[in-house]
RNA sequence: GCCGGGUUGGGGUAGGGGAUAUCCUUGGGGACUGUGGAUCCCCGGACCCGGGUUCAAUUCCCGGACCCGGCCCCA
């Protein structure tokens, strides 16, 4: 039983990979704050019942869960919004609107693919208590705007759609079973348009309505472009409110220059708790998984026994995000401040060497030093190779002069540093 | 849960039913206790696990684990 092994579907972290991820959190945190979001958490174990809840039993059978001592049905969570929502309802005092935002880790059981750990950080940002085509429009563009702080800006496409819009389209091409026909569509890209036209045509979707809808979901469209594509289906759905949120939400956010945001009929975001505008961001050639995704969700603080709070959200996984990131190359370096290292010759050169150790680190630099027996040639090699950007010398000229030796090693450039100037550096 | 492909030192690889398992790179040390990335020399380090076939398996067969990807589902 000597199983020293990672467990399937889990990822380490090497400090050259926690560079990247500190960087890609440090945006996310920035913008959220930027936007007037304010940092949550809450513990990664929850009750399974409350899962249940929300999702019902196909999320459940996905969980890492487990009977505690106590026998309680226990998870690590598998999502972020209903913890989120736990929260929220205990406290009847907070002022509304709600802003939140926090990079819980997240655990699903699932078999591991391109884009999908069974562990994995989401950024999840919330507004509560306030909807409309303003809240709408500022919750994608926070979205898009910490993918922008990472240097993806014009590299991502978001695609909304409208639930109460999608609703009246299936009613009025005479749907018998609106959730079912919306998890149909949600595959849409995924399946052949034949696929697809069978399994309407089954749900009684037919003739010319059937040709309209595919029509419709065949492409994507500009604000402007709404209307008229809609007509195709029935003049009457440019009356109803879920079109008009919609349409009024993507010239809010064109308005505010966000331009790659399309209307997408084809979105649907599976058969959850969505009431309103729902949306996904995707990398501009298509090739990843989506990059956030999220949508309205006003009815869930009822299902959580708290009074009726309006809601919007939207998560956004580290896995796909790193995908495109380094299909991008688009890491930039986190730490940015300078390095140390100081190499004292002989036991003497070292003692007073570890005192300017010390001394540094007070002062708040970053700085190391080498404790190995090695020669002076071997001990710049290695620091060069380990990355530190200035070396300390401290031998025997150095102590008659109360002195340091100062090597920038990337220039080669060297200068001797009074010990009472030590601030200097 | 299902399906496809894979697994040889830390990373990348060659090979192969029996022999000291190849090369590159990385790591450690030295040439060179007062000035680095070059060069040369030395050293360390691997056949995923279990079972089967066989005189003999790292190699062939079966199963498992893990990796990559797809399905289901979608945070």
């Amino acid at each position: 039983m000597s199983k020293i092994e990672k467990l399937r579907g889990f990822k380490d972290y090497y400090p050259e990979d926690m560079e990247k991820r500190e960087w890609i959190f440090q945006n996310m945190r920035k913008i959220a704050k930027n936007f007037g979001f304010q940092p949550i958490d809450y513990p990664s174990l929850e009750f399974l019942e409350m899962y249940r809840l929300k999702s019902g039993d196909e999320l459940v059978n996905q969980t890492y869960s487990f009977t505690d001592k106590g026998n309680r049905e226990i998870t690590l969570i598998p999502e972020a919004t209903p913890s989120t929502m736990r929260m929220l309802v205990a406290r009847k005092d907070l002022l509304k609107p709600i802003k939140w935002y926090n990079i819980p880790k997240l655990w699903r059981y699932e078999e591991p693919q391109s884009g999908r750990n069974r562990e994995h950080y989401q950024f999840n940002a919330d507004y509560f208590g306030e909807s409309g085509v303003f809240v709408n429009s500022e919750i994608i563009s926070l979205a898009c705007e910490v993918l922008n702080s990472m240097g993806l800006k014009n590299l991502y496409v978001v695609r909304v759609n409208h639930r109460k819009l999608m609703e009246a389209i299936l009613e009025r091409i005479g749907s018998i079973d609106v959730a079912s026909d919306l998890s149909i569509i949600d595959h849409f890209r995924k399946e052949s348009v034949e696929e697809i036209s069978g399994k309407l045509e089954e749900h009684g979707i037919k003739g010319q309505k059937l040709k309209n809808l595919v029509s419709l979901l065949s492409k994507s469209y500009r604000a402007e472009e709404m209307e008229e594509s809609l007509s195709l289906i029935d003049r009457d759905l440019l009356n109803e409110s879920g079109y008009k949120e919609l349409r009024e939400t993507l010239n809010q956010l064109k308005d505010n220059g966000y331009e790659n945001i399309v209307y997408d009929p084809a979105t649907v975001r599976g058969l959850s708790y969505y009431t309103g505008i729902v949306f996904e961001g995707f990398d501009r050639e298509g090739k990843f998984r989506s990059i956030f995704g999220g949508g309205r969700y006003d009815g869930l603080s009822e299902l959580f026994q708290g009074p009726p709070i309006p809601a919007i959200g939207f998560g956004m996984g580290d896995a796909v995000l790193e995908n495109i990131l380094r299909e991008n190359n688009c890491w930039e370096s986190v730490n940015k401040d300078k390095t140390y290292f100081i190499i004292g010759i002989g036991m003497e050169g070292k003692k007073v060497a570890n005192h300017i150790l010390y001394d540094l680190r007070r002062k708040g630099r970053k700085v190391s030093m080498d404790y190995s027996d090695r020669n002076l040639t071997n001990s710049i090699k290695h620091a060069s190779s380990m990355g530190f950007q200035y070396i300390i010398l401290v031998g025997e000229k150095e102590m008659r002069n109360k002195s340091i030796t100062l090597r920038d090693l990337a220039s080669g450039e060297q200068k001797i540093i009074g010990m009472d100037n030590l601030g200097e550096i």
